[in-house]
DNA sequence: AAGATAACTTGTTTTTTACAAGTGATATCA
DNA sequence: TGATATCACTTGTAAAAAACAAGTTATCTT
């Protein structure tokens, strides 16, 4: 495993926020956050898509190396770690609702998934701001 | 290779996205329809991130299945095959956009990315027009 | 003190990717 | 017109990554 730098050192944008975040993993962990306001390890493992404890390791200390979320311990549990976004994951949030609303066109709609739509049309500083503010946008589904 | 069904076929948006056009080689083609108005497979093959050619074919071969890109005939030339984007395709502009917006936030920016930059932030639609009209928006890296 | 819990690590199998070489249908050149 | 080049792939294999299963350590609960 190598977290340090870029797979391939391209000298592109588009790769380097690939590389930086777009594996399919980091992307839902980052997903389990901004969305649902996950932080810890347990959270992550639990989501629907059945990630791999070691997988989900990696992926952690990869987006905490390259400064995307940041660690620490939970003062209430100290078998516990709290993961939050540092700010240049909370800047993710834009590629975050554009992919929803890009989905949201060419996806089956639930109810669900149309309301998540209309409020990123109709209040989108608000999304934005709530992910800011660590407040979930949806609960667990 | 399966390229039919989404690989652990979640019920989220996000992963939607992800497992449709989210996979690294998937994105930087479309990266270069986008943003080189590149169409061809040997294009493609050239690019600096130096994709291998069974990669690539399998990569084209998802992209079509699921509608984003399109392939013909070249008219001009019987040996060679032209692949654009489809509506569905275009409508990832936006996506790529906020990539490459986040990207310049934290990439060490140079004269290029930075014009290509301002661009973005002074011009999103006429970006996202010529996209929509094929023409390129850089040239050749 | 015994068992449960949280966050991992380690070892192994399975799948995917990368690399290298080859193929078939045109096209171009001598 | 036959020889060579080009384009878009395919096939076979080695290397890397992901998935699966089991084990470990520190802390907490009863």
């Amino acid at each position: 495993m190598q977290t340090q730098t870029k797979k391939h050192d391209s000298n592109c944008l588009v790769a380097y926020g690939i590389d930086t975040f777009g594996d399919r993993w980091s992307f839902l962990v980052l997903r389990d956050m901004m969305l649902y306001g996950k932080c810890r390890y347990g959270d992550f493992l639990a989501s629907e898509e059945q990630i791999a404890t070691n997988i989900l390791a990696a992926r952690l200390k990869h987006l905490e190396s390259e400064g995307i979320i940041s660690k620490a311990r939970d003062p209430e549990n100290r078998r516990s770690y709290i993961y939050s976004l540092t700010e240049k994951g909370l800047d993710l949030a834009p590629v975050l609702l554009e992919i929803i609303r890009w989905s949201s066109r060419y996806m089956k709609m639930t109810a669900r998934r149309r309301r998540l739509l209309e409020r990123i049309e109709a209040d989108r500083d608000g999304i934005l701001a709530d992910i800011r503010a660590r407040r979930a946008i949806l609960t667990a589904p």
